[in-house]
DNA sequence: TGACAGGGGGTGT
DNA sequence: ACACCCCCTGTC
């Protein structure tokens, strides 16, 4: 294994986070909430979100650990806890979840337990969610990342090396690539569609574009988004090109904390109709239903189902 | 090993 | 309902 300690901070145990599985770690910040983390050969985990990069690992007891590079740890720590909601107990927000009324979420929240939803930055969740329509977790992730590579800002490391690998090797012995950040709205607004295509966005590009052009039109119209209330959001989330009403509830739970947000995607949809027996339903319907049973913290409920039914269908 | 379908975490018309 | 794009995956 490559010598990675040089530029990294020492690892240190991430408090207030509960003890959580590999699989269940994995599950967190490689399961469709977000699109840039990636597995080292180390089994650590390597992610970058806004201005940060960090990486994640367990100890031998299963507690998380995290580094960073040296010259900007002190600034990610409090971002790490932000983006992973540590401010929020998960555990007491799930037990709250109507698991004793309903056997099939019961079974989803005791075999995925420690399941938490991430808190990312709210214009970059638009982007990864504007990527997501009919595509995997894996084309999504490729098209996050070549967006970074080539139209996004290098990061520094605060070190004062702008090319830097931080020393960080991949199995076969290549520097990884200076890290870059996602292209902001404004900087995507200045890129031309077809470059955008080059990126495997496909029909994607143009939603991306111009929402991008409406975005750079309008400035602080996102971050007032951000803060509206959860319909007034929803709302104008969707009056951009791309944006549905999946799409918007997605950027909402992932990208803002709004665990009310109840994205009805196509795994959900079989969940609902297998689990529910709710067959011949329409989606505003069983996005209605997911409202009432599940209650105000839908989202989380959400979370716990699409886990589950994704790892039935790996088996 | 290399082609070749088939289908994909949705939105807009 | 169907087009939109085109990469991934499984299969032959």
């Amino acid at each position: 294994m490559a010598d990675v300690s040089a530029a990294w901070s020492r690892w240190q145990p991430l408090a207030g986070l509960p003890p959580l599985s590999p699989a269940l770690l994995a599950e967190t910040l490689d399961g469709g909430q977000a699109f840039r983390w990636q597995r080292l050969p180390d089994n650590s985990w390597l992610g970058h979100w806004g201005a940060h990069v960090a990486r994640l690992r367990l100890d031998t007891r299963e507690r998380v650990e995290w580094s960073a590079p040296v010259g900007i740890r002190d600034a990610v720590g409090p971002a790490l806890a932000r983006y992973l909601g540590l401010d929020r107990d998960f555990a007491g927000l799930t037990d709250t979840l109507p698991w004793r009324s309903d056997p099939h979420l019961a079974r989803c929240v005791v075999s995925l337990s420690g399941l938490r939803i991430l808190r990312q930055p709210f214009g970059e969740t638009l982007l990864g969610f504007l990527c997501s329509a009919t595509k995997q977790i894996v084309q999504i992730k490729q098209m996050i990342a070549l967006l970074a590579g080539r139209h996004g800002a290098p990061l520094n490391n605060g070190a004062g090396a702008d090319e830097t690998s931080w020393g960080l090797e991949t199995a076969k012995g290549s520097a990884v690539p200076t890290f870059h950040r996602l292209p902001t709205w404004a900087e995507l607004a200045r890129v031309p569609e077809t470059e955008l295509r080059a990126c495997l966005l496909g029909f994607r590009a143009r939603y991306i574009s111009q929402t991008a052009q409406y975005l750079a039109a309008h400035p602080g119209w996102l971050d007032e988004t951000e803060t509206l209330p959860y319909l007034e959001a929803k709302e104008r989330l969707c009056s951009l090109p791309g944006v549905g009403e999946k799409v918007a509830d997605c950027v909402l739970l992932f990208g803002a904390g709004r665990l009310e947000a109840f994205p009805v995607d196509v795994w959900i949809l079989k969940t609902l109709v297998r689990r529910y027996g709710l067959d011949g339903w329409s989606t505003p319907q069983l996005a209605q239903f997911g409202r009432v049973h599940f209650g105000p913290l839908a989202g989380l409920a959400q979370q716990f189902l699409f886990a589950w039914e994704r790892q039935e269908a790996r088996k």
